[in-house]
DNA sequence: CTGAAAGCGCTTACAG
DNA sequence: CTGAAAGCGCTTACAG
């Protein structure tokens, strides 16, 4: 491929006229810039973005880490991440963690090594400091899902009152024996919406029921059998919150194969509104999370950090709204 | 950040001894290994890519270039791609085009610019010259679901032989009259299912009905207005082929607003074998495509090509499956 | 086994 | 407005 040099020797100039051109970081002679383009043209010249990346400093390249691109989340995310990142001349490097620290960590030591200009963590486990560190380090970071003590700009949903809320929805409807169905507790969004959940119930004084709690479920497949074993065990609760629209639609078959009617027996809501909930039968009633422009608010974000807009760390709190559907619906016709 | 020469000073010596010690690709003496590394360790010292890059003239890296990552399919390959990807020291750039050529050109010759050492494109438009250049400019790539005249290496499924199968397999539990959800058909996947829906007809002396055929449908809500559509026009179909799951939940609730029962009615199959077919009410019947392992032979692919193996282009064509559920259980009770 | 030097392809003070 | 030179941080022939 051409060179800065081979442009300059066809054009007749130096490689600093050429760069200068490219730049505009200095002012060229009309008509020798039209020369030097006319060269970059004819050798079809692009810049080598690394030679440039080096004596820069920078790379336009950020690293957007998350647990796993197949979470049906995530993509929003990325999606989100991904088109402000074209649209401001930047690349983003997809990580793929399944929350292990140990891939985290190798991920965050190869991109550290000049590969990007900052970072995006879309991840939720409890342990920060490496991302403390990397901060730390003077690289711009913004979570996404997580916030850790403000020490890092954020943008999150307060997942405590998603919970709360949903609960509370619930009961409203006259539900008073509602289950949960959780995950994997050592994700700070995860214990905090159990903590709503709970919170829910006991401003409602209605006591805490631990057999109407699953622990640590991973995805529908795992919502499926768990909700299955609630009833199996004689279990029966008259609602259901499950913390992932997936996790619902594994509770709902559950719920069909034992006879039984949603909402009539048992209501059922998830988290996320994914576009598939609405198409469910019944549709599902969710909490629906602004995925796609909480990614877009985080790249926003990451690029004044890298822009030099340091100050101080800021936490953006986007709301949830209740996406009333089928799933919930009561006696009376009403939703 | 410190750099080698940082490190060269601490453990007195050149630059050149530390980087033999961490390249290996030259002898150095235990003890001064020794002292190299204490000093990496002590200044926390990573090598600065871009240099490296810039000498070595690649960047183990690679671009990842797909439609949409929010469509479901794309994280199945994505996920392949980046765990070989990762296993193998590189690193995967992701790349949303819409199937908007000017957003893949313009990833092209940003990508170009040294900053991958290979592209995967998993597109599917018929407009296939920038990506010959590609290859002619020396480029290593793959296609996933594309074959561009055996020209370029490519991981596929035989898209008219799986609509075949997929038609051939309706007729066989005795429906006729079978309508195709198909998309856009600028994209040879959707051309080529087409065809094969009509040769499996013709072979089977049924006359291809152009009402059945609903063109260009893009996703789930397109495909439950389309079918709503279908009936309300007066069309009945026996059988609903959808060229992808997403499509045939929206087939599915069309359906089922209309009072119909599928397989009942209406058979109904899909395309893609996504985890939430079996979840559905009915379960769908779908074809089994591997996305996952397909990512994952085109990246292995693409390393051969970088690591030099050249030769001639190779077509890898992966095998489909029917998956047979209840959406297309027939009346005796067998699948 | 080790070091000094050249060079990868850029950009940018410096000098004119 | 323009060019020659230095330098970003590496790697690797070359010489010893």
């Amino acid at each position: 491929m051409a060179t800065i040099k081979d442009v300059a020797k066809l054009a007749g100039v130096s490689p600093s006229t050429v760069s200068r051109t490219l730049s505009g970081n200095a002012p060229v002679d009309k008509r020798t810039k039209e020369r030097v383009l006319k060269a970059i043209k004819a050798l079809n010249y692009k810049p080598n973005i690394l030679a440039k990346g080096l004596k820069e400093g920078r790379t336009k390249a950020l690293g957007l880490v998350l647990p796993n691109i197949t979470n049906p989340i995530f993509p929003l995310v990325a999606r989100g991440v991904e088109d402000i990142a074209r649209k401001e001349g930047y690349t983003v490097i997809l990580c793929n963690t399944d929350e292990d620290k140990d891939i985290e960590i190798d991920y965050i030591n190869k991109l550290k090594n000049r590969w990007v200009d900052g970072f995006i963590f879309a991840t939720a486990g409890k342990d920060a400091k490496h991302i403390l560190d990397l901060k730390e380090d003077g690289f711009p970071v913004v979570l996404l899902i997580r916030n850790i003590e403000n020490k890092v700009d954020s943008v999150i949903i307060d997942s405590f009152k998603a919970a709360y809320r949903a609960t509370t929805y619930l009961l409203g409807l006259g539900r008073k024996r509602i289950a949960l169905v959780n995950g994997d507790e050592s994700l700070s969004l995860y214990s905090e919406r159990l903590e709503g959940y709970k919170k829910a119930l006991a401003d409602n004084n209605i006591s805490i029921e631990e057999s109407l709690i699953l622990y640590e479920i991973q995805d529908m497949e795992g919502a499926y059998k768990a909700v299955k074993g609630l009833y199996n065990s004689g279990t029966k609760p008259d609602a259901i919150i499950a913390t992932c629209d997936p996790k619902a639609y594994g509770a709902a078959r559950a719920i069909k194969e034992l006879g039984l009617s949603i909402p009539k027996d048992v209501a059922l809501m998830g988290f996320d509104n994914l576009e598939m909930s609405a198409f469910m039968d019944p549709p599902i009633t969710t909490i629906s999370q602004p995925w796609y422009e909480m990614g877009a608010t985080a790249i926003r974000r990451l690029l004044q950090l890298i822009e030099g807009d340091g100050k101080k760390p800021k936490v953006d709190m986007f709301d949830v709204d209740i996406i009333r559907r089928e799933s919930t619906k009561i006696s009376k016709g009403e939703i």
